[in-house]
DNA sequence: TCTCAATATGCAACTATATGCATACTAGGC
DNA sequence: GCCTAGTATGCATATAGTTGCATATTGAGA
């Protein structure tokens, strides 16, 4: 249940909407931690109850109001319980790599379209990741331990794609090779 | 939900009790398809109400009773459909990297100390499945389209084990390089 | 004017997964 | 003779996550 420490670190940046939140997640920390909308508000109303953040309703012209939410001394104090504590790696679960384990009744041609739309993901979300590292981490030597971090889950992100986008070069070459003789 | 066919796929290889497939998914599939026992015990009771399996009971002398599950017919066909249609890709969520985006609290020497569990995790993991590869796919040219897929993900596996190793490296000078100078 | 997309919020029901407990048998070490 | 580890099975409860639905406002475009 770390949903709600990944709110909480969001908003120990800078105060945000459910909605902010849900983006940031889906975005910038795409590689990290992902919610919907629905559970980023149940979450946040827990929170609230335990008093780990607070809002204000913001009136916005040309949008509907808005509740900003922002973290207490209370939610920093579970935030920093929660990092200083190991957590346990989690579990994978892959059904791209499944597939392979039944691979006798995948068929080609539709491995091969599978395929491509994994790829084509992999590849939105690699150049997404590089963009950011362009204008965000262009000088990496001189930034504070903080942003180091932040950059080293970034640079997962692109090594992660990059690899994904390798590996499934291999597949498609052993997918290939059986249809391409005829 | 995608644990079922996880079974049937280790099934369609070869009958298995619950404990062998919790073991395999354990073990040979870690990178793949991870359940608890519990788990796979419910799914395999459902799997034979919808008749896509069905079981014996062996008795052994020197252990319990064991139910050895087979594929039927009906399994295969529900599978072969299943590995035919697209799986969306699962969401990340990785409470390591969520951690540094919080790393404002985390203390070096609890961040140090985790790693060094993780990266004990990782090189065993690496270990293992470079032994499978050594020992079942030191030949790869030759081998049949089911097997040069299963080999994949294996390959995955071990691409995967290493990145989080070379990637935890630099973390760890990161982490270091702030405690060093003291 | 009507519809669509984006912003913004949330409930209810359902599914999946995790956790804690429970049982039973055997081999082997102390 | 007792305890532990491994094999083998399973239920009950709790938590986490998904999916479907519902609402409201505004600006832009057809």
């Amino acid at each position: 249940m770390s949903l709600r420490y990944a709110l909480l670190s969001c908003l120990n940046e800078s105060p945000a909407t459910g909605y902010d939140l849900t983006q940031t997640l889906k975005e910038r920390m795409g590689n990290v931690w992902n919610s919907s909308h629905q559970q980023t508000y149940r979450e946040l109303s827990k929170l609230l109850g335990e008093a780990c953040v607070t809002f204000e309703d913001v009136h916005q012209s040309g949008k509907p109001d808005a509740k900003v939410y922002s973290i207490t001394a209370q939610g920093k104090e579970i935030l920093k319980e929660w990092v200083n504590t190991p957590s346990p790696r989690p579990k994978t679960r892959d059904p791209l790599l499944l597939k392979l384990f039944a691979g006798e009744f995948w068929e080609d041609d539709n491995a091969l379209e599978e395929l491509s739309v994994h790829r084509n993901h992999w590849r939105a979300t690699l150049e997404k990741y590089l963009a950011i590292e362009a204008r965000y981490f262009s000088e990496p030597d001189g930034l504070p331990r903080h942003y180091r971090l932040q950059y080293l889950a970034l640079k997962r992100g692109i090594q992660v794609n990059r690899s994904w986008l390798s590996w499934s070069e291999e597949l498609m070459d052993v997918l290939g090779s059986s249809t391409k003789p005829l």
